[in-house]
DNA sequence: AGTACGCCCTGGCCGC
DNA sequence: TGCGGCCAGGGCGTAC
């Protein structure tokens, strides 16, 4: 499931093969892509003859920038966006719903088997507006100060981390995973968390997700990069999907709960 | 306001 | 071998 280490990864690999060209054929085969908005012809005729000037990232999502409109691309749970040098080895399967060719001859495929994901346009400077995303974890911004405001609430600590609003780009596996390098447990209330606590989990958030990014993704289900190579930061997952096992630090059994309707692993012992 | 739950969607897995 | 049933889960809408 791409989360913000895997777009980064997909991100960087991609950025020497579109920024500067551009589109010279658009093809997208799924209503469902555009359902936010726009339709599938509107989308391709407002991409074919524009230029990729940027490929950027905000939270989850790709914004590739046309010099005034972007277009975003979420992968939701399964998508995948795939490159093809020059088109070579390309083949459409029953999941590849969308179809980039650039002037140069490469070709950016997206291929989604749940169809979660969504593919539209927006003017550049309606993004913040519309995709109401909080704080970037990696971004200077993103202070033990700033973490301190966002847990003025209520709610418990990991449905408020998945909380895109509030903090862009963490998803289950990297909520999971910075808790439990902090030793916070998943259940505790955002606002009970002391000052050692939140500086202690604003530098394991930043810490996971740039170890995520480093060992190229999590591939827990069928994530793959832009050549589509799995990545190998599952290997190195201490709590998530180990429910049963014992804790790599302390022994302890690793438990699974649901938290917000979500898979919840963490280890007794370590996490309070 | 938080929290629960259903929906979308498909492949993988389990039990029979 | 085959098939029904269930599960995963990001984000959103709805209900409480």
């Amino acid at each position: 499931m791409p989360e913000l280490p895997e777009v980064e990864v997909i991100r960087r690999d991609l950025v020497p093969k579109v920024e500067g060209r551009r589109i010279v054929e658009a093809r997208l085969a799924e209503r469902r892509l555009t359902r936010r908005c726009g339709t599938p012809r509107r989308v391709e005729a407002a991409l074919v003859g524009r230029r990729v000037t940027r490929l950027r990232r905000r939270g989850k999502f790709f914004l590739f920038d046309l010099d005034g409109d972007s277009l975003v691309v979420r992968l939701g749970m399964t998508g995948q966006l795939l490159w093809w040098e020059n088109g070579e080895g390309f083949h459409p399967d029953r999941h590849t719903h969308a179809c980039l060719t650039f002037d140069a001859g490469g070709v950016l495929s997206y291929r989604d088997i749940r169809k979660f994901g969504e593919m539209f346009i927006l003017p550049t400077a309606a993004l913040e507006h519309t995709l109401q995303l909080g704080v970037e974890p990696l971004s200077s911004e993103f202070t033990a100060q700033a973490l301190r405001e966002i847990c003025r609430a209520p709610t418990r600590i990991k449905p408020l981390l998945l909380n895109q609003t509030k903090i862009a780009g963490i998803g289950n596996i990297y909520a999971d995973e910075a808790l439990f390098r902090a030793g916070v447990r998943p259940t505790r209330r955002a606002a009970s968390l002391g000052p050692n606590e939140l500086r202690s989990l604003r530098d394991a958030i930043r810490a996971v997700l740039r170890a995520g990014i480093r060992h190229r993704g999590s591939s827990i289900a069928n994530y793959r990069d832009a050549s589509g190579e799995p990545g190998q930061f599952a290997a190195r997952h201490r709590v998530y999907q180990r429910h049963g096992e014992p804790c790599l630090v302390c022994g302890t059994v690793i438990r699974r709960i649901l938290l917000g309707q979500r898979g919840t692993h963490y280890c007794p012992g370590c996490q309070r």
